[in-house]
DNA sequence: ATAGACCTGTGACAAACGTCACATAATTAC
DNA sequence: GTAATTATGTGACGTTTGTCACAGGTCTAT
C-alpha cells in the first residue's frame, strides 16, 4: 500500500485523514501469470494500481491477439470507455508475471469522492495520466513508421522492450512478428 | 453558450447554480479559417468547446504536417498531455472552418471545480470522454489496415469522411494522400 | 473573367510489409 | 531429464504502400 501512496501523492495533495477516507475502496489483490484482471463482456468497474509485475490489455479478433497496451509497476491499467460509460468492454486485461494490483472499486470510489474533493481530484488525476499515455501511443502511428516507433520505445519507454517478448511487442507496435524481427536484425548491424 | 449547457447535463447533473458558478471559466470566442487554437511551444491552458465548425489538431516535423486528431460540434478540443503538466504542448490545433468555440479557462476552472464538486466532475468527465476518444483511435491501427481503419470512419463517424478533405484525412489515418484515394478507388468498385 | 492556390486522381517504380514455411533456440511441464 | 510447447530467426514471394511526377478539376480572390 505504501507504494500507492506516495504515487497518490504525486498525483494530488492528499492528507492522512483523505487516505484513510480512500481504504474502503481499495483491495489488494494477486494474480498469477496468465489470469485475467478484466475479461471481454465484462464491465470495468474497477482501477488497476500495478504493484508488482505488469499486464497487458488486447483485443482478440478471430482467435488473433493484438496487444493494445502494456502496464507497469506504478501505473493504472484499466479499460477507460467501459470504466466511464459502464457499457462491456471488448478489451481484455491479463497479467504476463505473477502480477499485484491494488483494485479501487468504482462505486465506492465515487462514495468516497463525495466526502472529498481530493478524491474526486485524484480521479481526474488518473483518468488524465492513462488519456496521455493514450495519446502518445496513439501519435506514433501517425508520425513514424514501425522502425521509428521501435526506435521511440527504446528510448522513451525502455522497459517495455526489457520485460516484452518480441512477439507480445509485434502487434502492439502494428506490425508482424517477423517484420519486428528483421527491423531489429537491421537495427543491430548498424 | 446553450449547447454547452445540454451538453454538460448529459456528462453531470448540473444546477442552475453550477453553471452560475462556472460563468467566470467560460469566454465565447470566434476563430477565422486556419486561425490557431493553440500553437506549438505554449502551455496549453484551455479546453475548447466547439460550438460550431471544427478543428484539427496536429504535429509538424521538418514542414510536414500530421493530422492527430478532428473535433466537430459539441466535442471538447484539447491537448490533455499538457493541460494536466503545464508543460509545453508540440500540438498545433487550428480551426479548418470559421469556428466558434467555448473556451474553459483552466486556472479558473479549477477555482470553480473549488466551490462545487459537481464542476470536479464536469472535468473528470470531460477528460474521461476525451481519453476514450483517444483509446478508440489508438486501437484502430493495431486493429485494422488501412483500408479497414477507412471503412470504420464510414461506419462509426462518417461526419468525419462528409467534411475533412480527403488530402488532410490520410495523414489521420496513417497513409499517404496517394494511397488513401487508391483504397477509395478500390471500394466504390467492389 | 482570370490567375493562382488547393484538391484529387493516376502511372511508374522502389521500398516496406505480410504470409507461409521451416529451422533452431529457449522455456515449461511432467 | 525428456518431451512438448513457446519464442525467435530467416528465406521466398506476393501485396501493399510511399514517393515522384504530372494532369485535370474546383474553389477563391480580385
Amino acid at each position: 500500500m505504501n507504494n500507492l501512496l506516495k504515487y497518490i501523492r504525486t498525483l494530488t495533495n492528499f492528507s492522512d485523514e483523505n487516505w484513510e477516507l480512500l481504504q474502503p475502496a481499495l483491495e489488494k489483490r494477486a494474480f498469477k501469470k496468465n489470469e485475467f484482471l478484466l475479461k471481454q463482456g465484462q464491465v470495468c468497474n474497477s482501477l488497476f494500481y500495478i504493484d508488482n509485475g505488469y499486464c497487458k490489455s488486447y483485443y482478440e479478433i478471430d482467435g488473433i491477439v493484438k496487444n493494445t497496451g502494456f502496464f507497469f509497476e506504478n501505473e493504472i491499467a484499466t479499460n477507460i470507455s467501459s470504466f466511464g460509460s459502464g457499457q462491456k468492454t471488448e478489451f481484455n486485461i491479463a497479467a504476463c508475471e505473477p502480477l499485484t494490483a491494488i483494485i479501487f472499486d468504482k462505486d465506492r470510489l465515487f462514495q468516497a469522492a463525495k466526502q472529498a474533493i481530493e478524491i474526486e481530484t485524484l480521479g481526474r488525476n488518473c483518468i488524465r495520466l492513462f488519456a496521455s499515455k493514450q495519446e502518445e501511443f496513439s501519435v506514433l502511428f501517425k508520425l513514424y513508421s514501425a522502425q521509428e516507433r521501435l526506435q521511440y520505445l527504446e528510448t522513451m519507454h525502455p522497459e517495455i522492450l526489457q520485460r516484452v517478448p518480441l512477439s507480445q511487442l509485434a502487434s502492439f507496435l502494428g506490425v508482424s512478428r517477423e517484420t519486428l524481427s528483421r527491423i531489429r536484425k537491421r537495427r543491430t548491424l548498424s
